[in-house]
DNA sequence: CTGAAAGCGCTTACAG
DNA sequence: CTGAAAGCGCTTACAG
C-alpha cells in the first residue's frame, strides 16, 4: 500500500480511501487504481481487519466428523452457499470423533479470528467454548447437540424420520420388524432408535429384543448381525437398517439368503444408486444442503446481533419410496396375524 | 497479551516469548501462563504472522469445482491430513466451473494470506496466477492442469485407466464396444477419450462412430445415448462409461432393455453399491486420497525452498473386477470373428 | 476531500 | 534472560 501511495502521489490514507470505496477525487482514484493495478497490489486482509473496527475476519471454521463424509460435505456445501453471498470464507476440517481432536480445531480457528464455528461436535462437553463466545464468535452445532453448554444447533428429524418409515412398513402390515442401529453413544443413533421404538409403541405392538441389534459400528458387523437376525425362529418381514453402512450390510445379508425380493428394508439416509439395485431401495432420506444453509443462517443471525436464547432447529426426513420398502409381508404371516 | 503481561507483571515480551516457547525464566513462565489461563487469552494469529519473518499464515486455500462431489471431498480430505501434520488449515470453496469464481476465490484467499492454492481449475487462462506466486504463494493444481501457466499438477492416469478397461473388454473377446463419453471441453473426458482410442488402436479395432457419443452432460442425456448406441443395427457387446454420471445412466438403459446380464460395463470412477447392483459394477477406480496427499505434498515441497522447474504428477487408477466388466460377447458374435 | 499520526496485536533486533 | 522500542500493513479519528 505504501509502495502504491508512493507511485500514485498520494497519502496511503487516500490509498486506504480509494480501495475501501469511500469519496475521493475522481482523478486520484483514477491514479491509485492505476499504480496498484501496475503493482498487483492486493490488500492484506489479516492486517486490515486488525485495523477495523468490526474486527470481522469474514471467514467460518467448520469441524466435521470427515470432510469426505457425503453427509458433511454437503453440508458444508449448503453453509459455503449462505457464506459466500456474504463475502464469507469457510475454513473446513474434520475431528476423526475425536473430541481432543475438536477441541483443538476449534482453538485454532480462534486463533485465526473465525467469526463463526459451525461444529458437529465429537466431545461431551462443550463448555470450553463459552470463552469463544464471550469473545463474539458465534457458534452453531449441526446434526448432534452440544452437550454442557447452551448454543443454537440445527439437527436433522431422526426419531421422526425412522417413525415415519416403520410406520409404512406396518401399513404395509408388517408386524415383526427387524431393527439394525448404531452404536447407541451416537445422538443419532439413540434417537432413531427411540423413534422405531415409538412407531412401534403407536401400532401397539411389543418389542422384541431378538429383532434389534445395536452398536453396529461397521458394514461387517452389521452384515452378520443381519445374517443372525434373519434366522432366528420366528424371523420377521421387514428390516429397518438405520445408516448407510448398516443398510449395506443388511443388503449383503438379504442377498446372501436370496431373501431381497421377499424382506421388507427400509434404510436411513440416501445412497447414489439405491434405485439401481433391486430392488429399488426405500429411504428415508436427510436434507444436508438445508442442514448446512441453515446451520449458517444461525450464525449470521448471531453475527448480526441476534442476542436471544440458544435455538434448536429441526430439519424435516423425507420418506422416499424405491420398492424395496413396500415389499408385503409374506401371505403365510399375513394370515398369522 | 497486554492484559496477560499486566497480570503477570511482566512486559509483553516476555509474554511473547513464553507463547512462542523460546527460553523464559521458569518462575516468569508459570506467572505468564498463569495469567493466560486466567484471562482465557487467545494468541491472535493474525497479527503474529503480520510481524513475523516468514509471514506464513498456516493456512492453505482449496478451490474445487464443488465441495461436496464425492470426488472432491476425498481429495480434501487428503490434504487435509498432510496439511494437519503440519498444523496447517484449509479453506474450501467451489467454483461450479465458472472461471470468474474461480478468479474471485483465488483472489479471496489471497487476501487472506494462505501460504498455497491447490485449485481444480474451471479457467482456460491461469496466467492471473503469476502475480499470487511472485508473492510467494504455492500453487498446485488437481485433477486438471493449468492453462497458461507452468505449475506443479497432480493428475489421475485418466487415459491409461480407461485404457486398461478397454484392453480388458478385448481380452475377454469384445470388438464392438460401445464409448459413452463426457463433454469434450473438460480435460478428464478429453483424456479418457484418449484412452479409449489407444486401446482401441492397439487391439487393431477400427473406431465406429455409431458406438461413440460424447458431451453427455448428465445421466438423463447419457440413459438416452446409451438407449439409441445400444438399438443400433449392429450393436456393440461391451460398453465403457466414462464418467458417474453417465454411468448411472448406462445401466438404466441396459435394465430397460433387459440387457445387464448380456452386455458388458465398464465404467469409470467407483461408487458406493458399485457391489450390490446385479451385477456387480466392473469400475476403473481413481484414489483421490493419493491426489489431495500428493498435492498437498507439493505445496509444502515449494514453501520449504523447492524452485525446480514444474512438475506434474500421474496417479494411477486401478481396475476392480466386480462381474459387469467380465462378461463375454454372446456366442454368435464370437463366431462373426 | 486529503494527509500526518496513532494504534490494532503481535514479534524481534537492540541494549542491558 | 528481560524490557523498551520499532514496525508488520492496514484504518480512522483529527486537523486542515
Amino acid at each position: 500500500m505504501k509502495d502504491v501511495a508512493a507511485l500514485a502521489g498520494v497519502s496511503v490514507s487516500t490509498v486506504s480511501r480509494v480501495v475501501n470505496g469511500t469519496d475521493v477525487d475522481a482523478a486520484l482514484t483514477r491514479r491509485v487504481r492505476d499504480a496498484a493495478q501496475l503493482l498487483g497490489y492486493r490488500r492484506d486482509h489479516a492486517a486490515s481487519t486488525l485495523r477495523r473496527a468490526d474486527r470481522q475476519s469474514g471467514s467460518l471454521g467448520l469441524i466435521f466428523e470427515d470432510v469426505s463424509n457425503p453427509l458433511f460435505s454437503v453440508v458444508h456445501r449448503g453453509v459455503e452457499d449462505v457464506a459466500r453471498s456474504r463475502g464469507v470464507l469457510t475454513f473446513a476440517a474434520s475431528s476423526d470423533d475425536d473430541p481432543d481432536a475438536e477441541r483443538q480445531l476449534a482453538q485454532a480457528f480462534s486463533e485465526r479470528g473465525v467469526d463463526g464455528l459451525i461444529i458437529v461436535p465429537a466431545g461431551h462437553d462443550h463448555s470450553y467454548l463459552m470463552r469463544e463466545r464471550e469473545a463474539g464468535t458465534a457458534i452453531v452445532f449441526v446434526d448432534r447437540p452440544p452437550r454442557l453448554l447452551e448454543a443454537d444447533s440445527v439437527l436433522a428429524d431422526n426419531a421422526d424420520g425412522v417413525r415415519g418409515g416403520v410406520a409404512r412398513l406396518v401399513e404395509n402390515g408388517h408386524r415383526r420388524i427387524g431393527y439394525l442401529g448404531d452404536r447407541q453413544r451416537i445422538f443419532t443413533a439413540a434417537e432413531r432408535y427411540r423413534g422405531f421404538r415409538q412407531a412401534l409403541a403407536a401400532a401397539g405392538i411389543e418389542e422384541d429384543p431378538e429383532l434389534v441389534r445395536l452398536d453396529l459400528y461397521d458394514s461387517e458387523v452389521a452384515h452378520d448381525a443381519a445374517r443372525e437376525l434373519l434366522t432366528v425362529s420366528d424371523p420377521p418381514t421387514a428390516l429397518f437398517a438405520s445408516q448407510n453402512l448398516i443398510t449395506i450390510g443388511a443388503v449383503h445379508a438379504l442377498r446372501e439368503l436370496a431373501l431381497e425380493h421377499r424382506m421388507a428394508l427400509i434404510a436411513f439416509d440416501d445412497l447414489t444408486l439405491a434405485d439401481l439395485i433391486e430392488p429399488g431401495l426405500t429411504v428415508v432420506a436427510q436434507d444436508p444442503v438445508a442442514l448446512g444453509r441453515r446451520a449458517a443462517e444461525l450464525v449470521f443471525d448471531r453475527l448480526d446481533g441476534y442476542e436471544g436464547p440458544a435455538r434448536s432447529e429441526v430439519i424435516p426426513t423425507t420418506l422416499i419410496p424405491r420398492g424395496s420398502g413396500e415389499l408385503p409381508p409374506p401371505a403365510g404371516n399375513r394370515r398369522a396375524q
